[in-house]
RNA sequence: GGUGGAGUGGCCGAGAGGCGAGGCACAGGACUGCAAAUCCUGCUACACGGGUUCAAAUCCCGUCUCCACCUCCA
């Protein structure tokens, strides 16, 4: 079977193609000046949701993420990079800013079961390749330096520029930032800086043919690109946000230095909503993956949260869902480890399900009617349910964790035990009461009890 | 102004022109000493106005509302 994916550029569900039997697949990664919060985390789920899909259909997968770790400008009208703002915040230095997030980012990742890429290259151990392209770049005449020392890129030299967004050359309003006066060298507001001149920075700057500067933002992404996946994406995944300016900037310069469409498909994920608005931090609604951690939760109901809606949908996250999707994922779990020495046996309805252009919340129904078909064997759902896991990554053959009972739980639960044998009723339902009171949850039925931590 | 989307029951959300996804919540029932869990049953919807069609949530036209992007963003 084949996976067929939506491509924001020709807005049209295509095939996925491998290219020298690999698929070769680029993921925007994050900026690492703070911790990536849930939202950010959906997109990423979206790359190991592809990943995983085309693994199970038998194709070998390439990933490069990028870490930005400079040239990420933040809306400060002293045009101050983001590592930088950071650093000063929390006194420490930038790169150090950099490391302490980049490494949140891994563990979070790993708490949604999101798969790592085969290379994280970082920006800043990269500025000798970007260097290279815009050298390029201004070799075939596509960028020039500017009257303020920064190199831009100059859009108008690109014809096919704004098939991704839609937007038009002269239909984009000059934005408010054409006024800085860190990128007043510019011939065309819709020009972007391929490499700043340092100005008046003194901290992650680094010498360059144009003078000491550092690197624009969409650059890296191209040059990482072409670097790391011998100049061919399969596909390349990213947040609905980056769609303009980013990825367009992107696509300008890989297609103007490679001389061919780069970039087969553009895959953008959705925005993840909270209390109806787009989560961010200015709008002071960010949920980090320590919160949902923190409430009770397994992250990974929050994967199976995200996998009920579908990659191309806003969604609006709320607690309750989680809380819904967390009895789910211990529900299956229960289901699944009551069969010892199951192997995944192939859906063919969730695999059609996933390969068109992944359409997870129809693969969770499947799941949901199979669990609740009477006519099946055990052993053949479970079959299925870890065949569904594979992509899914919910980590449904997960044992339950057997914390050890305390000394004195263990004698309330025999004189319970005790109490009801003896039908005495009253005092039965107080130590149940206290039990619970406890964090355990009693299940009795006419001749024992059951208990389990909450 | 330009661009990309969306409006579905109390809530969240699938939806493929034709016998009403599913989940949560709620209500009844089975089971239980009572609970819990589980199972069964019930509940009901397509923003508005036109149009096409034997048949529209789905296709077409218009209107309204919401979200997102327009050089920060996943």
């Amino acid at each position: 079977m084949e996976l067929r994916l939506y491509d924001t550029k020709s807005r049209e569900i295509q095939t996925v193609h491998e290219t020298n039997h690999k698929v070769r697949m680029y993921c925007c990664g994050p900026t690492v000046y703070r911790d990536a919060h849930v939202g950010n985390m959906r997109t990423f789920l979206l790359s190991d949701l592809i990943r995983r899909t085309l693994t199970v259909l038998g194709y070998q997968v390439s990933i490069v993420q990028n870490i930005t770790d400079v040239g990420h400008m933040s809306e400060d009208f002293e045009a101050e990079d983001k590592l930088l703002a950071q650093s000063k915040t929390e006194h420490i230095d930038p790169l150090a800013v950099a490391r302490k997030y980049e490494e949140h980012f891994h563990t979070d990742l790993a708490l949604l079961n999101i798969l790592p890429a085969d290379k994280y290259p970082k920006a800043s151990e990269c500025i000798p390749l970007m260097q290279d392209l815009i050298a390029k770049l201004i070799a075939k005449g596509n960028a020039y330096v500017g009257s303020d020392g920064s190199v831009y890129f100059d859009a108008s030299s690109f014809p096919g520029y704004g098939m991704i967004s839609g937007n038009r050359l002269d239909a984009l309003k000059p934005g408010h930032r054409f006024e800085y006066t860190d990128e007043g060298g510019k011939k065309f507001h819709a020009d972007w800086a391929l490499w700043k001149a340092a100005g008046h920075r003194t901290e992650m700057i680094w010498d360059s043919p144009w003078g000491p500067g550092f690197p624009g933002w969409h650059i890296e992404c191209s040059a990482m690109s072409i670097q790391f996946l011998d100049g061919h994406v399969d596909i390349h995944v990213g947040g609905i946000d980056l769609r303009f300016p980013h990825h367009e900037n992107e696509r300008a310069q890989s297609n103007a230095v490679t001389g061919n469409e780069t970039v087969d498909l553009w895959v953008h994920g959705e925005h993840l909503l909270f209390q109806g608005r787009k989560m961010s931090k200015s709008a002071g609604n960010v949920v980090l993956i320590r919160d949902v951690v923190e409430h009770g939760y397994d992250p990974l109901a929050l994967r199976l949260v995200f996998l009920e809606n579908r990659y191309r949908s806003q969604m609006d996250l709320n607690w309750e869902t989680i809380a819904a999707a967390d009895e789910t994922l211990k529900r299956w779990r229960k289901l699944v480890n009551q069969v010892m020495h199951a192997i995944p046996s192939e859906n063919v309805k969730i695999t059609q399900a996933i390969c068109e252009d992944l359409d997870t919340p129809r693969a969770i129904q499947i799941i949901r009617s199979l669990e609740k078909d009477h006519d099946l064997e055990i052993e053949t759902k479970v079959g299925h349910l870890l065949f569904a896991d594979q992509i899914l990554g919910l980590d449904l053959s997960r044992k339950e964790q057997v914390r050890e009972l305390t000394p004195e739980l263990e004698t309330i639960l025999k004189s319970r035990k005790k109490a009801r044998d003896e039908k005495n009723w009253a005092e039965s339902d107080r130590l149940r009461q206290l039990l619970e009171d406890q964090g355990l949850i009693i299940r009795d039925s006419s001749d024992r009890q059951d208990w389990q931590w909450r």
